[in-house]
DNA sequence: TAGATTGTTAATCGATTAACAATC
DNA sequence: TAGATTGTTAATCGATTAACAATC
């Protein structure tokens, strides 16, 4: 199983390709090339091969890709063939938001447990789950299959929030506090950072330096 | 005024730069070099220096970088030196949370509108402001000074909405949808997205890519 | 002055694009 | 078979890193 190392680059650009090809799919398309691929997302269709081709290639000379086919086989990728068992902890009003987003749940994460510190929200129902208190946390992590804790928390209490989790055997992480946790868990460990504040402060960037 | 066209990965490391900045101006620090940041930051010095030489270099041989000045200095290039009115348009869960995000203000930018189109949501009160009918949409644009939309509608609902403020003069949108606005609104618009999906996708990838 | 650390040039590395032979 | 389009190699482009002279 030798394999040759795979670029980031390459990886953040598969959800892309799975969302439009499972589009494509609904809408009955049953091939495509990668020219037309690279029309509709904005990147070549030397890029789109390439890709592809880093897992091996999916396509047949002449007629392009199977639309199904070629969704399945990113989705594979990507980890699509299995579900995933969420938590969300901090239930503000960030974390109430996805603990209702029905996103999740339509691409294979169930959300199974939330958790906050405020005894006002300990034992209310959002989306047929119960908030758990705080310190339910660690014992709930080790006794379910949690691969994928979502943090909510205020930025002080990430980093303690997510090691917690980390001594209890999750590895992956949503961050949407500021903390940088990429840095500061483990190797190993993987983080995805939303931040919403740098998002916005790139589209002040781009309003600034677009009047000439 | 000869600008050497800055590339879109320094500016997207600029926020980040910004926010760790400021925490030290908080904690009091003065003076840092570019090594101490790239310690912090997980960059290398290197990095550091290059990006901030992009636009001119805000620091001194032999002493380092002056940390408020340097805050300030790349605060300015954000824009940050000024304020930006924003609209959230979807006050659903997601919208919701938004318009009570403090983030937001604090960081210089106000909400001053919120529109959704279900009458049951018109005319309640979430963080001080009145929601408005979609139907008030496209005059509040033009009567009002708005910098960026934040766009929390449903998908099938974002392009049609998207097109309207751009009309009334828009020119930034933070999209929460997975619709492709990018692509579809005229040049010169700018669009941040943030597709949560994408995001544990990889979070997914990650964890079935690692165990070996 | 000597030491420190930047600004900046040159070298390296990696990612994207171009081109075309392979092949359906 | 002829046409189409991939898979794949080679060329280009851009971003990161290394190195060091400039200078505070």
């Amino acid at each position: 199983m030798e394999k040759k190392e795979i670029s980031r680059a390459v990886i953040n650009r598969l959800p892309r390709y799975y969302r439009f090809l499972k589009e494509l799919e609904k809408e009955g398309v049953e091939r495509i090339s990668s020219l037309e691929l690279s029309r509709a997302l904005d990147v070549t269709a030397s890029q789109i091969r390439q890709d592809f081709n880093n897992f091996g290639g999916f396509g047949q000379q002449g007629y392009g890709y199977n639309v199904q086919h070629l969704k399945e086989e990113i989705g594979k990728i990507i980890g699509l063939d299995q579900c995933y068992n969420m938590i969300i902890v901090g239930i503000g009003n960030l974390g109430k938001a996805l603990a209702k987003y029905p996103g999740f749940a339509n691409n294979g994460y169930s959300t199974i447990g939330l958790f906050d510190s405020d005894p006002a929200k300990i034992g209310t129902v959002i989306n047929d789950i119960a908030v758990r208190g705080i310190d339910e946390l660690g014992s709930f992590a080790a006794d379910n299959e949690v691969d994928i804790a979502v943090i909510c928390v205020p930025r002080t209490e990430a980093l303690k929030t997510a090691s917690l989790l980390v001594e209890k055997g999750i590895k992956a992480f949503m961050n949407f506090t500021q903390a940088d946790l990429e840095h500061e868990l483990p190797d190993g460990i993987f983080v995805q950072n939303v931040y919403l504040i740098d998002t916005v402060m790139l589209l002040s960037y781009d309003l600034n330096n677009s009047k000439k």
